[in-house]
DNA sequence: CTCCAGGTATTTT
DNA sequence: AAAATACATGGA
């Protein structure tokens, strides 16, 4: 069975700029990026899925491979893939942005198209969140295949392997030492469990922090957990919850790209940097995300 | 061997 | 309040 989503702004999106950010030389477990189409598998009301999507016609083309559809599947599959790539946004105000600073105008010709890409899962975007803090994102995103690997589930289809992110159950009840074992530090162990535990509890999820009236106070629900900083709360809040104006301070990736694209010289000038995002009302988000694909090297590029 | 990684919590000035 | 330090380990 095949369906359909419609994106809106065609002229900017660009299905092969998202693949190859997906692709970008990272492992990243979750999904398989294949020639013009990636796969992801889904675990939804107790049952497995696996989705082909692909980009026709101004449509992206989900092929359920594997798994049984009912309305309400085929609906969470839908919004999960239309946030996981920003399928909604209209993108000509930003690229205005770009096009008027002359270190970055080039952006708006050489990443054309590409969608922020999402995290849409909560769980899993906190758990990423936790990991990435202060290693390699090649380290990361071994850590990261362990942990699936280990605690999460698969399905097998067309003799591939396919993982699902561990639920918050299955992580809630590990001791750190297990963790330990995979190489997560001790703390990042203890952060990743209490986190399981608050979501087996239900004490945090989108919804709940959706509620809230603003940004900070989100910001503040989930620096109050131990282990998030302001990096990862404002970084889960951009990857999954889609706050347009989210900067995760202290990253290190961005730091280092306005320094490559001279906007910044100093590392430690927080003034710079908030000065030179002032100029992108509303798309900081989106900025932070673009200074991230500028890191990564494409061939001929 | 040294320094740095898509930081955070804790301890010390 | 601001600065220094421990955490952990792979990769360059």
């Amino acid at each position: 069975m095949t369906t359909s989503i419609p994106i809106s702004q065609t002229q900017h999106f660009n299905w092969q700029e998202c693949l190859w950010y997906l692709n970008r030389g990272f492992d990243d477990c979750i999904y398989q990026v294949r020639a013009g189409s990636v796969r992801r598998a889904f675990e939804l009301e107790g049952q497995q899925m696996l989705v082909d999507i692909s980009y026709a016609d101004g449509s992206l083309k989900l092929q359920w491979l594997a798994g049984l559809q009912s309305t309400s599947t085929i609906n969470h599959v839908h919004q999960f893939v239309a946030d996981w790539f920003d399928l909604e946004r209209d993108l000509t105000s930003f690229y205005t942005h770009l096009q008027a600073n002359k270190s970055l105008a080039y952006m708006a010709d050489n990443f054309k198209g590409l969608r922020f890409i999402g995290m849409p899962d909560l769980f899993e975007s906190l758990a990423w969140g936790i990991i990435g803090q202060q290693i390699n994102l090649s380290f990361a995103y071994k850590l990261k295949r362990r942990l699936v690997e280990t605690y999460g589930t698969s399905l097998r289809y067309d003799n591939e392997q396919y993982w699902i992110f561990p639920s918050p159950a299955n992580l809630a009840s590990l001791e750190p030492a297990v963790l330990r074992d995979l190489q997560f530090s001790q703390k990042k162990a203890e952060y990743l469990i209490t986190i399981a535990k608050l979501f087996a509890d239900n004490a945090i999820s989108k919804p709940i922090l959706f509620a809230l009236p603003d940004f900070l106070s989100r910001q503040k629900l989930l620096t109050d957990i131990r282990g998030i900083g302001v990096w990862t709360a404002n970084y889960v809040l951009m990857k999954s919850l889609k706050e347009n104006s989210s900067i995760p301070y202290g990253d290190v990736g961005i730091i280092n790209a306005l320094i490559a694209h001279s906007i910044i010289s100093d590392k430690k000038d927080v003034k710079a940097i908030d000065a030179f995002y002032s100029e992108f009302p509303g798309w900081e988000s989106y900025l932070t995300f673009y200074l991230w694909r500028s890191l990564a090297v494409k061939p001929g590029n």
